[in-house]
DNA sequence: GCTACCACCCCCATTTAGGGGTATTGCTTC
DNA sequence: GAAGCAATACCCCTAAATGGGGGTGGTAGC
């Protein structure tokens, strides 16, 4: 057992003043997380944006713990704002918050480097959980989320089943045209004849109902 | 916005009496489990199953809400119980208990169709949290376990910025390879000249430093 | 004026796809 | 135990597709 690669940030469970920072456009939302954040004790908020241009010229000197941004700003995005500040603050944890409607930006989101994705109706108890969570390498998201992150890699699997059983030779065959090898290459790799690997991938093609490696490298990449 | 397609199962937050079913090889364990669920009050422990052979054969009849499934099991693996398990019940809700070590389990285990992946050294609160959120539709995991998933998404998006910036149309004809097309095929798609989607792709590959269709197919679909 | 993108053209060697084969091995099935 | 079958590994042939090299001309932006 390898030991885990992407150990969380060596960070206090509970530090005594944790600084966050909010992304948001709409002033009265702003004013309100401000004040829960404050209620919270342990945590401080040391600026509050209103656009994603602001957030990237101001939160970098703020230094904060945490961002928590809202996705739809007028201008640039919270996706964007999100990739851009990770790039400048790789060790700040950003928390989208938003409205229920727009759960299909959760992807994006992730590949941006959002570290949670949480509704902006909330509970504050579950706004306080999420910060403490994050802080600890966690990822906060909420339930219909995690489910379609879930479901995500369901599909796949899916997928795998349907295609059709290959024999061992054939998988390992179709597994290094993926990798874009010719079938001389192939052949000089596994020790065979081209006209083997050429007679494979008649079957494999056959199987899989495909008529160039091109559809079965489709086919296959997004089975995996 | 089109509404949820994943739209959790109308089951209530508290049911009465919520059924659950054990597979766990170790006795010792299997018994502080059943103890543990029956002391929360509205868990019932109806089966307790210490091989995945057992529980495919019992669990159906059983018929749980929720099943607990350790992964390490003498022969048939809980990945592959799961997998099983979920094609026989789909609405049962099937969560992995697990030792620290075998984290690397958590992709398979979600396309085995797994609602949730939790540590065995939980507290059995964090345990009850967790039953409770996956009969909501939630997925419950590990701060660590959730981490990787989102690592997972934020990998994509590395590969395809480094994807070299291509033309709209070099895209375009890239995406349709990556759809199986031909040149002819892809000619006749944009009404273009064959010749015209040949010089395409030759700048394609210069761009992406590959050297044949597939290899472009397998570096493109990889960064989707 | 330079560069990037678009759209098209020619040539030619190589690769691929699809159609035939043959032979051995090992595993069911009758 | 013979027949049948799938898998392995190899061969031949041919037409089509691909990849790499060159080139032309137009448009648009800086």
């Amino acid at each position: 057992m390898k030991p885990n690669p992407l150990k969380p940030a060596p960070l206090a469970t509970k530090p005594s003043l944790c600084k966050v920072a909010l992304v948001e456009d709409q002033q009265e939302i702003r004013e309100r997380w401000t004040r829960l954040l404050e209620s919270f004790g342990d945590f401080s908020c040391v600026c509050a944006c209103s656009s994603g241009e602001e957030a990237l010229r101001v939160i970098p000197a703020a230094r904060p713990d945490i961002v928590l941004m809202d996705i739809f700003l007028p201008g640039m995005s919270g996706i964007e704002c999100t990739a851009q500040l990770k790039g400048l603050l790789p060790k700040t944890q950003i928390l989208i918050l938003t409205a229920s409607d727009d759960e299909e930006m959760v992807f994006p989101a992730l590949e941006a480097g959002a570290d949670g994705y949480l509704l902006k109706q909330s509970k504050p108890a579950h706004l306080r959980e999420a910060l403490l969570d994050v802080l600890n390498g966690g990822v906060p998201m909420t339930s219909g989320i995690a489910r379609r992150v879930a479901e995500y890699f369901r599909q796949r699997a899916q997928l795998r089943d349907e295609m059709v059983r290959l024999s061992p030779r054939e998988k390992e065959v179709l597994a290094m045209l993926a990798k874009g090898y010719s079938n001389k290459e192939i052949a000089v790799n596994l020790s065979l004849s081209v006209e083997t690997i050429h007679g494979y991938l008649k079957h494999v093609y056959e199987k899989m109902h495909v008529r160039s490696r091109a559809e079965a490298v489709a086919k296959y990449m997004s089975s995996i």
